[in-house]
DNA sequence: CGGTCATTTGACATCGATGTCGGAATTCTG
DNA sequence: CAGAATTCCGACATCGATGTCAAATGACCG
């Protein structure tokens, strides 16, 4: 089979191929009639141009690289899915590049999939937007990239987040408002971005409604489900225990929530337990987490458009490219007024 | 910051940008002293072949395409995983295409990627592996491709596969052991390749066995989490219910626990519930699911290697090319004994 | 109607690698 | 040691597009 050239289309259209790659490409400088032929022996054809041609006299690759800490997470999946039909929207190409921060080469290997790729944008996921050396990477190869939710540097390339302050103030005053008094918080992984800023919002509402918070109703996990497990079990065999959970993410909720049953605390009736990320697993929980949904996906596709936009590149710092996007308050049956 | 080209090499060691080629490319008829030249001087210069002029040059991409039907469900994720890593082994490098086969013009984006991109080969994933449509459209781009899983047409492609008949078999006779004679079903969706082979492997269980299969105790789902908690209340309500129920997933089978916690029956002590995939989720339940692995991971990997061998191309069919991976049993707390 | 200027168009070089093929250097014959 | 056979290496064309620049065309004006 062989493949259609711009060749083809030209010698069909009767005229040079420079003017069929005028029109392919929207530019101007060409006659509407010319330009209406060229479409037609186009479409025709069922021509299409080969990017690697393209790439290589352009240097454009229309290929974006999502880098990724753990590409098994369901964190990663809604990335990759916003990420990817925003590219496919903008006829870009995404590349995944896990990136094994432990591991032997993993600098050569990202610098591998930059050059050899010729990346026009990298979109970079916590916690790995928060490595220094990555970024450096980046830096040296002249690499556009925007970064998912960072913790610092905010300065240092474009910025997609959502506020998590916000969200975790918005929780807790959630839970003040069903009677809750007594809240207890597990805190996230200390490395990523997210938890000192979930953490402080708690604090802010706590603050905010006059209430303190017993030093001893603040653990910190790493946002595993075991950690969850574990917390859980020694939060609430203590004296005193707090009559609502607000873990930092889903994961732990779960553990949190697992661990109640085990002990005969009913939830929500003795135990309310909040969440946070909508992770999938928190609709297979019983009750159903109360949580708070990322917009995971629109954080990609936004990336995508920063990296996609033409201006972007040498101007990363200006104001348009630091997008917060808005989370959502999702209230299922793990919460509930204090005392059932 | 200029990037490196085959010429610079080429000039700093005194040779041809030719054999530059025939050294990267692990060509013979050069002399080892030369080649050693080269590769120094290769180090030195950090210098990265631009996939883009190698692959206009020798028409091969060195780009696999994964295409996905849900990139967000966990089983995408492990097997892209698993393709992933192995891609970057052997130097090639993956595109993940998402298939909305719903979708408007998901035959012309599908083209289009195998156009554009060029594509050295195909990994498709259940369950649009079974969809002739589909695979028409890499057949008539003569695209090599490997499916992972599929029902039918075999002949049709390289073929990665577990035994789900022998897997399911052997989960049930592992409940048989525990003494259970009443055991439910629930099946899976019926467009899904796998759902009919494990319904297959319970049946030759039982049958082994001598035991009779009740036909209110096997009942259809969808593989969702939610069709697992409807069909678990309709089985667990009736009379004579069974003492274990195996689900076709996990999904599934964590519909069917959190049911029994509903209506208090408890597990494994009254009732043994089997999931099968060993989703993330099902060990984010209490108790976790006795559940099948699969080696989706490995199966990707799998589909890599016979995508870059080069005599796939052309004999599809051979036998060496129809491979079966084994699983394994995962035993965890969600099954016991007969009688508790 | 000749001259100026803007708009269209195409010839040609180029991006960075590999395929082909022929010549030079080396080794193997008898 | 001449002649044949290998082995090694490089000149050149090529892949399929786009950038550059100059030529051709047409519009406009006094």
């Amino acid at each position: 089979m062989k493949t259609v050239t711009i060749k083809d289309v030209a010698e069909r259209a009767g005229v040079s191929p420079k003017t069929v790659s005028r029109v392919i490409n929207g530019e101007q400088h060409v006659r509407p009639e010319v330009r209406e032929v060229v479409q037609r022996v186009v479409a025709e054809l069922d021509y299409r141009p080969n990017a690697f041609a393209r790439s290589l006299s352009s240097s454009r690759s229309y290929l974006l690289g999502l880098f990724i800490d753990d590409p098994v997470s369901g964190y990663a999946s809604d990335v990759q899915l916003g990420a990817l039909m925003r590219c496919r929207a903008r006829s870009y190409h995404l590349v995944v590049e896990p990136v094994v921060l432990g591991s032997d080469g993993w600098r050569a290997q990202v610098a591998d999939s930059i050059a050899a790729l010729r990346l026009d944008g990298a979109i970079v996921t916590p916690p790995i937007c928060d490595e220094t050396e990555l970024l450096d990477i980046f830096e040296a190869a002249g690499l556009p990239m925007v970064r998912i939710a960072p913790r610092m540097d905010f300065g240092r390339s474009g910025v997609v987040q959502m506020d998590d302050h916000a969200a975790a103030k918005e929780m807790t005053e959630h839970l003040i408002a069903l009677g809750h008094r007594s809240i207890g918080f597990v805190k996230g992984d200390p490395t990523h971005s997210a938890s000192a800023k979930r953490y402080d919002g708690f604090l802010a509402a706590m603050a905010g409604a006059g209430l303190s918070v017993a030093a001893d109703h603040v653990l910190e996990g790493d946002f595993s489900f075991r950690s969850g497990l574990e917390l859980g079990e020694v939060m609430l065999r203590r004296e005193g225990r707090p009559t609502a959970i607000f873990a930092s993410n889903d994961d732990m909720a779960l553990g949190v929530l697992i661990t109640a049953m085990k002990l005969g605390i009913g939830v929500p009736d003795m135990l309310s337990v909040a969440g946070f990320d909508d992770a999938p697993t928190s609709r297979a929980a019983w009750p159903q987490l109360t949580t708070i949904r990322q917009p995971k996906a629109e954080m990609a596709a936004a990336a995508v458009d920063i990296l996609a936009d033409p201006h972007y590149r040498g101007d990363m710092t200006a104001e348009r490219y630091q997008m917060s996007l808005d989370y959502v308050l999702v209230e299922r049956g793990s919460t509930g007024k204090v005392g059932g």
